[in-house]
Formats: C-alpha cells, structure tokens, sequence
DNA sequence: ATTTTTTTGTACCATTTCGCAAAAAATTCC
DNA sequence: GGAATTTTTTGCGAAATGGTACAAAAAAAT
C-alpha cells in the first residue's frame, strides 16, 4: 500500500526546489503514480478498470487519487496524455534525425513495436489505438485527442518523405501524403496485432514488408 | 420489454418448421436478439455493458439471456461470431466475384465503411479491431477468434491479388501476401479511423491513396 | 507549544453488477 | 381436463462500483 519507503522524497532535478509545501507531506510522486494509472488503463481499458484497481497499483486510496488527478475520467484523460508525451520523446529523436529514409522507417517501428509488446501480463498495444479510440465515439474530449494523436503521426510520417523526397530516395511522383498514411496504417496494424499477440517477428515481417512497398524494393 | 407484438413468431423460412417445440413458447427470437447483442457490445464493449443493458435492448430479463446464451462472456463471444459470420457474408460476394482489381478493393472498402460507419449513436468500428482485440490480451478463446479473422482477411486479399497477378494486372514481381497485408492495414486504419468519427470522406481518400500504391497509379 | 494547512486512512453511502432460485405462465402430450 | 415440459417473471442477495465525509496524522508557520 506504500509506494516508496525512501523517506525524503528526493527532489526533483528539474523541478526547482518548491518553496516548501505546507502540510503533510505526500506519501506518493505523482509521476509515478500516473505513469502506474497509464498501465492499468492500457491493459484493461476504461470501464474494466475500477477505481480500487487503481488505488493499489498506485499506493494512493481512493480520496487520495481524487485529490491529486480528479474523478476516473480525468485520471484516464491524464494518463493518456502522459502515454502521448512519452510517445512522443520515444520517436522525437527518430523524426529529427536524418538517417536515410529506410533505416529511419525501421527505428520508428522498432520503438513503436518497444513500446506495444512491453507489459507484464501480455502486451499492451497501443493506447490510442486500442483504449482511447473505443472511448472516443462518446465523449468528445478524448475523441479530440485521438485525433490529433492521428494527426500528428500522419504528419510526422510525411515530413520524413516528403525530405526523403528532398534527397532524391524517393521519385519526384510519390505522393508523400498518401505514402505517410500507407505508414501510419502500418503502425495500425502491428499495433492491433500486437495486442492479439501475434509474435514479434510477425509484425517485423509486416514492417518490412510494407516499408519495401512504401519506398521501393531496391533502397 | 417486449420484443415483438406479432403473436404467431412468423416461422422463418430458412428455418424448417422444427416438429413443435414443447414448452411455453419463447418470446423471443434468438437471432434478433444476438443481433440486438451484438450492437451494444460494439457500441460500449465488453465491460461498459452491463447484463441489465443486454436484457433491454434484447427485450429478454437477465435469466432469459442466461438460458439461451450463458453468461456474460459466452454472449459476447456469440455476438462476436454472429458478426464475423454477418462480415463474411457481406464480404463473401465480392471476394468471389472476379472484377479487375482495382474494382474490386473499392467494393470491399466500400462495404467495410458501410459496416465500420454504421450505428445510430455514433460510428461502431470494428468488432475484431476495436472491442473483440482489447479482450484478447487474456482471454485465449477470444484471441484465437480475433488471430483467426486476422488470418482470413490476409488470405482473402493475398488470393485477389495473386488472381490479379495472373490475369497480368499487376507485375510478376509484386509480392502478393505483402500486398495483402497492406490491404489488411488499410481496413485497420480506416476501422480505427472511423471509430474517431473521421468523416467518410476522408476515409475514402485514405483508401484511394492506398489502392493507388498497392496496384500502381496506372490502374 | 499551539495553530494552520495539507494529506492520509477509515468508513460509509447509494447504485449497479452478475448470477440464481423459486414461482407463475403458456404450451403440448396423454 | 390434467400432467409434463419449457419459458418467463419476479425478486433476492452477495459483491463490487464510483464517489465522499470526516477524523487522525504530519508537516510548516506562528
């Protein structure tokens, strides 16, 4: 029921030395009690997850959990947008660099595939694909977010083309839009399949696959 | 709370007037009911719907539903059979049916977002993408259904494909059971995209840019 | 040492959930 | 008509659910 027994709860690098809370002091990190909400939420989804689940995963009880994150929905929203800002430094440095256009494809799906497989219990899949998306045809905050998290993906991809383009990998012809949505289904369709537990060399094969088509069997 | 006002349950025709049941006569009609199933289980999934949600929409009280198809899972499972069954019949026609390629794939996509689309509150997705993979995770039965629906989609369209290839639609060198597994990512995506009330429109983009990779710009 | 502030821990509430048992109803068979 | 059979109906009950009230605890401020 404790989630750490480390008594001073050492501060932060990054986070200034706060000016001294007040009170008792909290008995959790924030951080990493959401980041234990997030794991939860990705494996069972919204509604088989109760609220006593989440109070033992994190080690906080059910007022604390309220206080600190809100009722169960903003919880889940929260922890998606933390699964989406981690997403997200997982693949930065993979869309800054300008690696050749194939080895690019192949870390990005590579973290990607890091990333659905993980989980103790089975893999997890992926939030936005499998979690949000279900909640995301009634409530109109979380569908907003799924799609920008769609958005940006297809974005992401078409830069990489459309520089690839640049570079002379690619034919004048390709449609960088088209080619960076072919990726994005791709990352779809691991991501599902993952969750079915297909095995990893599988989803390589698949990958590898469809990068060959995406860019031209000869790269 | 009822399901039908008719009083004789008009014998289906397909069904070949079985010798006199015995007892008090169902009030029910077992398949409409599933379907009524079906159509909550794809709108809220497994654990958001609850068996009092069931009995409802079914117009059956819950020991009714308990008798005639078990318990909570058993009825999902069912439900999710009777979709694959409804899927495969929809799909069925077109896959046998030997147009060119390229019309072909529009046909199947078109279906596909019809099904994908369909839904009075809000579009449903896919069972296999949306609800039926998120149970997966723990439940063997399930993920030998979902891995199976996987498994016959690749099949069906590496089988266009390769038929295509014959018929000189497309180069020798394409690589059919690539193609197919593209094809497959591209029901995912659109499955998953719809489930985010993506408008139909974009969706049908999103197919045609694929279609034009997969069989050449040319077609 | 006392007060203030913040968080924790326990307990509780109203509702919902799944599953079942026992009784009532509707039909066929004798 | 009465017995047998099958289904529906009512309603129970134990557990779980999301959420909250309130006192005790722990720290800083006075």
């Amino acid at each position: 029921m404790v989630q750490k027994n480390k008594k001073p709860p050492v501060p932060r690098i990054d986070a200034p030395v706060l000016p001294k809370r007040r009170g008792r002091p909290r008995a959790y990190e924030p951080d990493v009690a959401l980041g234990k909400a997030l794991d939860l939420f990705r494996k069972d989804g919204f509604a088989a997850t109760s609220l006593d689940d989440l109070s033992a995963a994190t080690g906080m009880n059910r007022p604390s959990l309220y206080g600190a994150f809100g009722d169960k929905r903003e919880l889940f929203i929260k922890s998606y947008r933390r699964y989406r800002d981690d997403a997200r430094v997982a693949m930065g440095d993979i869309f800054r660099n300008e690696l050749p256009i194939r080895k690019r494809l192949e870390r990005i799906y590579a973290v990607a595939l890091d990333i659905y497989l993980s989980g103790e219990s089975g893999p997890r899949g992926c939030f936005t694909v499998m979690t949000a998306a279900s909640e995301a045809v009634h409530d109109p905050d979380i569908r907003a977010m799924v799609l920008e998290g769609f958005a940006e993906l297809d974005k992401a991809f078409a830069v990489c083309f459309r520089l690839a383009q640049e570079k002379g990998e690619l034919p004048a012809s390709a449609d960088a839009a088209v080619l960076a949505q072919l990726a994005s289904a791709t990352i779809h369709t691991i991501a599902i399949r993952a969750r079915a537990q297909v095995p990893r060399k599988e989803l390589e094969a698949i990958v590898n696959g469809a990068i060959n088509v995406m860019i031209g069997t000869a790269g």
